[in-house]
RNA sequence: GCCGGAGUGGCGGAAUGGUAUACGCGCACGACUCAAAAUCGUGUCUCGCAAGGGAUGAGGGUUCGAGUCCCUCCUCCGGCACCA
């Protein structure tokens, strides 16, 4: 008898069905339904482990049978060839990232067609490559454009090994993901993408999906939504007295006064009992600067206690109705005026000609003493600096700070509202508590600190200024880490302050305290010790009054007795008393706040001060900021370098190659730089599965015809560990593609499932350090890749996530199995075939159910367990026909592809059983003539009886009876259930 | 602390509410062999000589019947966490 020569057989089959092309997938096949069967790429790190096999052989096994079930499969290959470690490869060994990385290439590919999968490599993606990364960034600019995509100072976690900003997702207890070094907080300018805009539909989407509960859980929980109310505490200041104001808001240039922020802010301010005019200016598309005055003039009440808030060009006509009227206001607020000639662009402005820009503000200056320039950071490059200028002519508080929206377009416009009256705004889901709110918290970092108000610095209205400065600097030098790990409450009162309770008109203390966190919500809360056990820790500790909204009737919170946190009923709260928690809830939040949403998610900080990366097609321009690298001249390539490491301060090694960095400005061809950062690699893997589909394209990323073969993602099969990475930025960027008109689905993956993890034979997650490791390649060589596939299948559920180790003797043991196969398939094809096996027949048609269904539930354990079934009863059947044999190669296949081949050329085929189709089962056929009927007494087996498989219930009830008569003597049977094909149970009682 | 998932032999695991422990590993014994490996066969939850009894993390419930459904609790894994 011939060998199981695995190697030869393996080596054989590979080549063939490379040369056949058995694996080129069509965008369509007449007839046939398309299926896309989607695996995380590999990075090419250098070496194929375990996990490797794992994550693509397995799916292979779907990817074959739903082939042989009549669909056209695309299973897909492709590499995410950017990042660190050819990086920090190359600076080691001294040679290019490009080549360390496709030499890796080369070598893995290599290891993975020893896999037997049936990859479609003429479809194969490589995201370092041009043609690749030209639409990468192409996408990055299409959400540039939308304004999707930004720059904006931020405090970053910063890498010191790395010298690089990571993702908050990168940090892990504080350390690098990749380096296990502390991570220190920066502030520097980074590129960020709003994924903030698709948080609520991030969440709402994941309900529909076909996904396991733990992933959507995850994500829900990352996304951290939480619905509640802001709060506005007016302050009083002790230094500073300021009387009553009331209001006049101008709109700009085409504006209205339903414009931008204007209604809210008109809202806000009326809710803190201050009178708002807010007028429409006459031909705001075309305004006339007298008209537009003296429309204000006429129809304005204007007075010593007026401020004046002027947006845009709005701004200007403040300062020329006050130059007009000659009389002293309360006060001038300019946010984002529109300025003289020096604005660049100005002259092409239509109403330029129409206003006069003599301004004395020597005058201005006398009429009124409060006097402030807004300016927002987003638009800072080509407006700032005249602002500035602006505010010293004028001696105003010059304030920048970030717009909601560029140029203050937001609908709500927090920092102009703060200017205008001193006030805190605080985040809180329990509106319903305010009544218990006894004092306020401030983020050590809260803007407020830093801004001014009324001419001053904020802080410098405090009567301990030095005091909340050291603390203030104190908290800043403070990692994470320890904010999170110290939890003992720390804080300043801010002296000289006090706020009011909006619900009881009380004065109450403001502190700063670390506990109270800067990004999350308005970065200031109400505290109310009583129904909060951080409040009351601190309340505690300053010895500040705790007040109860509550009654008691749920549970209680720790030492806060009385604390209440379920459904219960409101007192202490003026007209509120007696209202339940929900109705107090909006009843609060209606009359004093307004509904909000917060995350817990934040920006995705893109930009990577890197040189393996993609680099940001973004060129900066003194004049026109920063502006889009044209598609003609996409992609931007990255340039070679000689010198790979980071310059350490924050700069891209890129920064280093002058030549590249200098440009034209594609806008005014002015000197120009092109931005130096490159894109993190998640940018690289959120969207490369649409370039499967349309691989080759020249003139877009994907053509949407060719999308539509394979889009959405039929499986998605991958790491747990992308769970709240690539797999929510990945839904992001499809979901911003999709609004664009790019994608025709708002999700790309129908269904998701995460994989397992394969421990080493010791149960430990496999290192070279513990020395456990398997070695892939090795076990191939000695016992065959059909083996390996079949163990690690055979390991456990691919649906659930578990962790397996990797046992020897259990990879044996599925060896062992393909031996006897072999010696089975030996016996078939060498000898003429016994005649037809009437008996193993049941057992067949049954497994045909059975490997057909486990497969698709991503349950192959089970697959292969009725596989194995199956052989011992061949095996013990005396002979089955070739015709019977042919089935059982057939459900191998998927399994054991290279073995399956040869067995079925041995059986006189002269076509690869891999373009067969999936056999049928005849239902009559599933039941054997006889079943065995399980009897039952109360519910106990107390015996078995064979019967045909097609007796009736009064058959089945009968045998039953008399197989256990004699049991049944003295008592009396009260009701008797007959399952049929399964049991009969007989319910008794004792014979009284 | 909040949220999600899961607890079954010595191990990986299997069971449309219907014989709990399929299949494989391991182990024991036997056959073959001078011997060993490989292979094949038999056995292998537990108490009991047996008849029988008990067991799916613990306790309760629903049901003729519960690993499976419901309630309370315990443990492990995963996510979030000073998030107001």
């Amino acid at each position: 008898m011939k060998k199981y020569d695995h190697l030869a057989i393996e080596r054989k089959w590979q080549k063939e069905w490379s040369k056949a092309g058995l694996y080129k997938t069509p965008d369509s096949i007449k007839g046939k339904e398309n299926f896309h069967l989607l695996v995380e790429f590999p990075y090419p790190s250098g070496n194929l482990h375990v996990g490797h096999w794992y994550a693509f052989a397995l799916p292979d096994i779907l990817a074959r049978a739903e082939r042989m079930r009549g669909k056209n499969v695309l299973y897909p290959i492709g590499f995410d060839a950017f990042g660190l470690p050819a990086e920090n490869a190359a600076i080691k060994n001294k040679l290019n990232p490009r080549t360390w990385t496709e030499e890796n290439i080369a070598y893995m590919k290599k290891q993975i067609s020893s896999m037997g999968t049936s990859f479609d490599w003429s479809r194969e993606v490589i995201t370092c490559n041009p043609d690749y990364y030209k639409w990468t960034q192409w996408l990055f600019l299409q959400l540039f454009k939308r304004g999707l995509a930004y720059q904006k100072n931020t405090p970053v976690n910063w890498c010191p090994k790395d010298k690089t900003v990571l993702a908050n997702e990168q940090v892990v207890d504080g350390r690098c993901e990749r380096c296990d070094s502390e991570v220190v907080q920066k502030e520097m300018l980074q590129w960020n993408i709003k994924i903030t805009d698709y948080a609520d539909r991030l969440i709402d989407d994941l309900a529909p999906l076909n996904w396991p509960e733990q992933i959507k859980e995850s994500q829900r929980n990352w996304i951290g939504r939480s619905e509640g109310a802001e709060i506005n505490f007016p302050l009083e200041f002790a230094k500073k007295d300021i009387p009553k104001p009331n209001f006049l808001l101008l709109h700009g240039y085409k504006g209205s006064a339903k414009g931008s922020f204007k209604p809210w802010l008109k809202e806000e301010l009326e809710k803190m009992g201050y009178n708002v005019q807010l007028p429409d200016m006459p031909n705001s598309a075309e305004p006339k600067e007298s008209e537009q005055v003296q429309y204000i003039i006429d129809n304005c009440q204007i007075d010593e206690s007026t401020i004046i808030v002027g947006h845009s060009l709005g701004g200007t006509v403040a300062m020329k109705i006050l130059q007009k009227i000659n009389r002293p206001i309360a006060g001038l607020v300019l946010v984002a005026p529109a300025i003289d000639s020096a604005f660049p662009g100005a002259e092409k402005r239509p109403f330029w000609k129409d206003f006069s820009w003599d301004i004395d503000y020597e005058n201005l200056k006398k009429l009124c003493s409060f006097r402030v320039v807004l300016s927002d950071t987003l638009e800072k490059a080509h407006r700032g600096a005249y602002l500035k200028q602006l505010s010293e002519k004028l001696d105003a508080q010059f304030i920048e700070g970030q717009a909601k929206k560029e140029h203050f377009n937001g609908t709500e416009e927090p920092l102009v509202f703060a200017q205008l009256t001193p006030h805190i705004t605080v985040f809180t889901t329990r509106p319903d508590t305010l009544f218990g709110a006894t004092y306020l918290v401030l983020a050590p970092e809260h803007p407020l600190l830093r801004q001014g108000f009324g001419g001053q610095a904020w802080v410098d209205l405090l009567d301990n200024r030095e005091e909340v400065v050291r603390y203030i600097a104190l908290s800043a030098k403070k990692t994470d880490m320890d904010r999170q790990t110290n939890k003992e409450k720390t804080g300043v009162r801010l002296e000289g302050v006090e706020a009011i309770n909006p619900a009881t008109g009380e004065k109450i203390p403001v502190y700063i305290a670390d506990y109270v966190l800067g990004h999350y919500g308005t970065g200031a809360i109400m505290a109310v010790p009583a129904h909060d056990e951080r409040d009351f820790a601190f309340a505690k500790k300053y010895d500040l009054p705790i007040r109860q909204v509550i009654t008691p009737a749920g549970k209680f919170v720790g030492e806060l007795e009385g604390a209440y946190t379920g459904d219960g009923v409101m007192m202490n709260s003026g007209a509120f008393n007696g209202k339940t928690v929900a109705e107090g809830k909006e009843a609060v939040t209606e009359k004093l706040g307004s509904k909000k949403t917060t995350y817990k998610l934040r920006d995705w900080i893109v930009s990577r001060q890197r040189y393996w990366g993609v680099p940001i097609p973004i060129i900066h321009c003194e004049k026109c900021g920063d502006v889009a690298v044209p598609d003609k001249d996409l992609p931007v390539k990255l340039p070679d370098i000689k010198d790979y490491l980071p310059e350490g301060s924050g700069k891209s090694p890129l920064a280093k190659a002058k030549k590249w960095v200098t440009v034209k400005c594609p806008k005014c061809k002015g000197a120009a730089e092109r931005e130096t950062d490159t894109l993190d690699t998640f940018v690289d893997s959120s969207w490369y599965f649409l370039r499967y589909t349309d691989p080759k394209n020249k003139k877009e990323f994907a053509s949407k015809d060719k999308q539509k073969n394979w889009m959405p993602v039929d499986l998605y099969s991958g790491g747990a560990e992308h769970t709240t990475m690539h797999l929510l930025y990945s839904r992001f960027w499809h979901k911003a593609l999709f609004d664009m008109g790019l994608v025709s689905d708002s999700e790309p993956y129908t269904r998701r499932m995460n994989r397992s993890l394969i421990l080493g034979p010791d149960g430990q997650k496999m290192s070279k350090s513990r020395g456990n490791v398997v070695d892939p390649d090795e076990v191939v060589a000695r016992l065959g890749a059909d083996t390996v596939r079949m163990y690690l299948a055979f390991i456990g559920p691919y649906s659930e996530v578990s962790s397996y180790p990797w046992n020897p003797n259990g990879v044996v043991g599925v060896r062992r199995f393909l031996e006897r196969v072999w010696k089975v398939g030996q016996f078939t094809a060498g000898s003429l075939q016994s005649t037809e096996n009437a008996n193993i027949e049941p057992l067949l048609h049954r497994t045909i159910k059975k490997v057909g269904e486990d497969i698709s539930a991503l349950k192959f354990n089970t697959a292969i367990s009725a596989l194995m079934v199956l052989l011992n009863a061949i095996e013990k059947s005396g002979g089955i026909t070739v015709k019977q044999w042919s089935i059982f190669l057939k459900l191998l296949s998927p399994f054991a592809p290279h073995i399956a081949e040869e067995l079925w050329r041995e059986a006189g085929n002269s076509t690869s059983i891999h373009l067969e189709e999936w056999p049928e089962f005849d239902p009559a056929l599933l039941k054997d003539e006889n079943v065995t009927i399980v009897i039952q007494i109360n519910g106990k087996t107390r015996g078995e009886v064979q019967v045909p498989s097609d007796s009736d219930k009064s058959a089945v009830e009968k045998a039953a009876r008399a197989t256990v008569d004699a049991r049944l003597v003295g008592q009396k049977i009260s009701r008797t259930i007959v399952v049929p094909g399964r049991l009969v149970n007989f319910v008794v009682s004792e014979k009284v």
